[in-house]
DNA sequence: CTGAAAGCGCTTACAG
DNA sequence: CTGAAAGCGCTTACAG
């Protein structure tokens, strides 16, 4: 914060509307408790001088920031894209801002930013997924670090979470796709260590499979991390088999859309050849060829609550309640009925 | 920032190692100015009591908070996540953390965040283009807050920059576009209005015209939201006159995977009916069907490069270099030669 | 190499 | 409604 050494202070104020550096203050802070009087007179004063808090200084004897740190796998993946922009305008309309940062999907990595963004004095943190050390979930509450979950929930998560049920979702989703008739399932799967939603997603597609008697154990996995090129090269790998699945279901979109471009690569035709379904319904969805079927999860809205939350339990000091958003399924022409 | 009450405190790691704070604080800070013997009784009771610095006492003090605040249009886009994402990374490995807002494309919303953001300690600032206010600049020198704008290059631009130049790249695409046969072009732009990047992307279209001879005056401009929707929209408008032109150049890839699809509803057939053009190249741009001709800008490394760059600035109270990327031309399916 | 002490610029009980 | 003053927890010349 190198300002131009004659930054005006506080001091500065008083001493040019006549008052004490308290009254300024409460002007700033509780114009309420300041009569009219004063109060004009003191802000004419502040416009003048072009004063703006110091903000070290402010944070210091308030003790607090007004800023939420957000650690994220990546902001690439327009998954996250999306609820993140919702988060952060929610936070601006209640006065606080945001500090970003990525962890790559490496729990080493993540924790580290955790400890960063505490020590840049995060008044809360937003991270995604439950799944972490306990030791963690320690660190934080011994520093009293208000944290919400969010992108996944689970009933009996030690944290509050604003998300959906990834696993119930993906069930819906095989339930539907068996009922249409098909029984050879591949699954490419984002990569499931240390991450509850990959986990979940992939334990949703076995459900479905013993909820209508077909053996879980007879699902082909393929495991990749979550870009268009691992969803391509997975691809191959799912339909390598004697007989080909007649149908490749996805982790998320951004796989599917990588599994679809390498069928067209391969000169199979989707969903002719062999049906596709992915899972976020993010933009790309709608202008794949042919459109994506997939599971719908209302991420602006996920955003938004968990900023109303998160905010909630910063200002009020609660414990923060959880809460499940309803995914639903886009049956797209990615998914064809097996005749 | 509220803590457990018990936080520890600078004075207690001095009171517990036995030495004063200034040498606890130097330990920490330059730890090569203190003697082993006591830096590593002073590391012990640091680690025996769980400290960690105030961060608002240490910004107060040190008066910076190794903190750098970008301001983008949104994130939702993946033009500016991929680069956002480069440019955190490199900011972590140099010890900063970043603080993110968005714009929605909106000058007063940008000023507000701008002046958030600066109100927040920001080190330096991240910009996206070059035009804006002038007073806006005068506020930030004023602060002496280093401020580097990106996604843009302009040689007579008053702030350092890092980025390309989107009107001779546009131009140059579309050099190529009239090379392939194609006179009748219609054009689907971005919001103009205090934008640079969409404002010299239009002209690049219109500079390749008369280049070639062809009257810039005849082009067909249809001005709308960078989001997919906008694209599909504006496609209708694009191709409403009375000759349908044989390509639409689009102001980004997200816009081209509108009209695409626009197009595949209107069983116009893509490049065969009408070719289709985008520029950014993001990875929507190869799993289009056909894959998307675009121009091709080194996202990541603009990212990185503004990163170093501004954190230069900010350490050394430099003015800052610009650099210039170069862009490349990606020729695919959707833009088809005129026989 | 280390310490005593001032100072960073606010906020907030506590008085009046 | 307003002021005097303590205090927030560090960093950093300045001495020694």
């Amino acid at each position: 914060m190198p300002r131009a050494r004659s930054a005006p202070t506080l001091d500065d104020v008083a001493r040019q509307a006549g008052v004490s550096t308290a009254t300024v203050s409460r002007c700033l802070n509780s114009p309420e408790r300041v009569v009219e009087r004063t109060r004009t007179r003191v802000l004419s004063a502040v416009e003048e001088l072009g004063y703006t808090p110091n903000f070290g200084a402010r944070v210091m004897a308030a003790r607090r920031t007004f800023t939420i740190g957000a650690i994220i796998p990546t902001m690439e993946n327009a998954i996250f894209a999306r609820g993140l922009q919702a988060f952060q305008e929610e936070l601006h309309t209640r006065g606080y801002t945001l500090l970003v940062a990525s962890s790559a999907y490496r729990p080493e990595i993540e924790e580290e930013q955790i400890k960063s963004l505490v020590a840049r004095g995060a008044d809360g943190l937003l991270l995604i997924g439950y799944a972490r050390d306990a030791g963690i979930y320690d660190y934080l509450r011994q520093r009293a670090i208000p944290t919400l979950v969010a992108w996944a929930f689970a009933p009996d998560s030690t944290q509050p979470c604003i998300g959906f049920d990834n696993r119930a979702s993906m069930q819906a989703l095989t339930d539907k796709v068996i009922a249409m008739g098909h029984s050879r399932i591949a699954a490419i799967s984002g990569i499931l260590e240390g991450n509850d939603r990959a986990q979940g997603r992939l334990q949703g597609i076995k459900d479905g499979l013993r909820h209508n008697g077909l053996d879980p154990d007879s699902l082909i996995v393929v495991e990749t991390p979550y870009e268009i090129e691992g969803g391509a090269q997975a691809f191959d790998q799912a339909i390598a088999g004697k007989e080909r699945p007649t149908v490749v279901m996805c982790g998320n979109d951004v796989l599917a859309a990588g599994a679809m471009r390498r069928a067209r690569e391969l000169n199979l035709s989707v969903p002719d050849d062999i049906s596709v379904t992915g899972f976020d319904d993010i933009e790309l969805a709608r202008i794949l060829t042919p459109p994506l079927t997939t599971v719908h999860v209302p991420h602006r809205k996920m955003g938004r609550r968990a900023a109303v939350e998160l905010v909630k339990m910063v200002e009020q000091d609660s414990v923060g309640l959880s809460e499940q958003l309803q995914s639903s399924l886009k049956l797209r022409g990615s998914l064809k009925p097996l005749t």
